[in-house]
DNA sequence: TTGTAGGCGTTATCAT
DNA sequence: ATGATAACGCCTACAA
């Protein structure tokens, strides 16, 4: 019995004696044996995983979209891991390095820059890479993505519907790109409904929490009640919880003094204290739409890179209804 | 100017002249050269990468704990990669098997079935091991948890004191061990108040989400009045949060109508609809405990498993208090 | 059916 | 300062 009849009871049983593969097998389990998976890949060049790297693990948004991803996974027999670069650019790299020197099939990743040079150099490099929830401007890469600027129109056009005509834009910092699209669509609307520039207030967080929210909560509450605006569109539905947690904590009435619309319309959106109004997108579709196109990039010769755009839409509740 | 050399630019660089270094430097760039980790970790013999394979990463709570061991993680220089089994054995398994494969340094895992024999097996073939938010019967690993007896006691206790004395218990299935437990504690603390024991009501639901809390909520509502319950004790937040905005969406008022307690306390617990009272588990201390056991099994050759158990807390909030 | 040999990319040792 | 070489574990073509 040999190294290569070892091999053969792993990669080709039907060519290995009932007896002898059984010897093996039973060797295996009582010594342990676990196949060394750096070994089988220097060999075989390629590997069975898919990355992504995502910008806020404990956002559910996120955590939806690598859902969908998952599933998209599994029907390719890929598994997932999921890296979390929490916002750090340092991070990020430092995972995108990783990735690319244990040659994953592919990467996903929603960076917390979609400009930086990295990213271009990794598909150069020969991994394949889609970003997702991002538009790239460039076409060297696939991208899926949301219509940002058109979800902060069709906030603040329902804002302004419904008679508002002093908001607040709440969320930052504006260097996030998802963010400062919003804020380009919020500025859109207002526009076009021939409403004074500075009557869309910007209320800017330093990150996308409920903290955060909280605490714009507490600077609107501290303005003066002639310029105070009456409704609030934020830039994501963790932002808006807060926001809308802080409002009822400290007395006042949502929507009544103050209407509240959110951005994601994540699970808890509709659980909140007051049904959250929010710009639903398709986050499980995102995900899988990303994974089916990494997956193509990486075994279609005849690949295109595709940029993937979906349409975000308003679920209106309590707390712009009253 | 040999193989030799090349390899010594990147890990000896002080034996290049540097003519030869920055030559060497120059093409890689050019060529888009990635180190294969493959190989180097066939030649090391171990890698620089740890694993939390969770139960559910959509759930607040197991990123709170994901996030305390990238906090540990990153002292020690290592990467984590988060896979979801999603209550999956098959895929938890299939998880483990790459993994320990890959020759991670270790493994951290909140299993579908803590028993399984497959969790003492992948420590036996040499990969350590440490599971979080279970305890573990038998001493063979390390594990990091919470008495979850301990915080269905004291949920039940607080009930009790706030003049309840028909309780549900919502939650399941009762095969997942956290849920078992908490029920333990909520039955030990009722029958020590003396109160009959058909007044505490099990309400089972087929999953820890949101949609099933919901569920639970109409089934609650259905039961006539004076069988029903006035307060609910739910096996975590995304049940209580679920049968809150239920119960508030028909009309029904926390707590006057329906008292509500929570497990975990996350984030979402204080900004729901009426603050909910929860037993607030030490998320991120459950996840840098169990890193740091990790890493001193994988380097420290004197290691003993260990197994610590934190203590929960009540947070009282709206949801009970009125 | 079973055994043998070469090479995947990296690193460390040893010799130049 | 640089170059040659063996070894890590696995897989596969080929030989026996």
């Amino acid at each position: 019995m040999s190294l290569g009849t070892v091999s053969n009871v792993l990669n080709r049983p039907d060519r290995v004696s009932d007896r002898t593969r059984s010897k093996v097998e039973r060797a295996m389990t009582e010594l342990g044996f676990v196949r060394n998976e750096s070994a089988r890949q220097l060999r075989a060049g390629q590997s069975r995983v898919l990355a992504y790297v995502v910008l806020d693990a404990s956002n559910p948004f996120f955590t939806d979209v690598a859902q969908g991803i998952e599933l998209a996974a599994d029907l390719s027999e890929l598994s997932l891991f999921i890296c979390n670069s929490n916002n750090s650019s340092t991070r990020e790299e430092a995972y995108l390095d990783l990735l690319q020197q244990q040659r994953v099939q592919g990467i996903l990743i929603t960076p917390v820059d979609p400009g930086a040079d990295f990213l271009n150099e990794v598909a150069r490099r020969g991994t394949p890479l889609v970003i997702v929830d991002r538009v790239q401007k460039d076409l060297a890469l696939c991208s899926v993505a949301v219509d940002d600027v058109l979800g902060g129109r069709v906030a603040v056009e329902h804002l302004i519907d419904r008679g508002h005509s002093r908001v607040a834009f709440v969320g930052g910092p504006l260097s996030i790109g998802q963010v400062e699209d919003r804020w380009r669509g919020a500025q859109q609307a207002w526009a076009e409904a021939g409403l004074p520039q500075d009557a869309l207030v910007q209320l800017t967080t330093s990150a996308l929490t409920v903290a955060e929210g909280r605490g714009a909560g507490e600077r609107l509450a501290g303005m003066p009640a002639r310029r105070r605006p009456t409704a609030a569109f934020c830039a994501n539905d963790l932002v808006a919880l807060g926001l809308l947690q802080q409002t009822i904590a400290s007395g006042r009435r949502v929507p009544d003094d103050l209407a509240i619309v959110g951005y994601d319309d994540i699970e808890f959106a509709s659980a909140a204290a007051v049904p959250l109004t929010s710009v639903r997108q398709p986050r499980q579709e995102l995900g899988r739409t990303a994974a089916e196109l990494v997956v193509d990039e990486a075994t279609n010769p005849d690949h295109t890179h595709t940029q993937v755009t979906f349409t975000p839409e308003l679920v209106a509740r309590t707390s712009t209804l009253g």
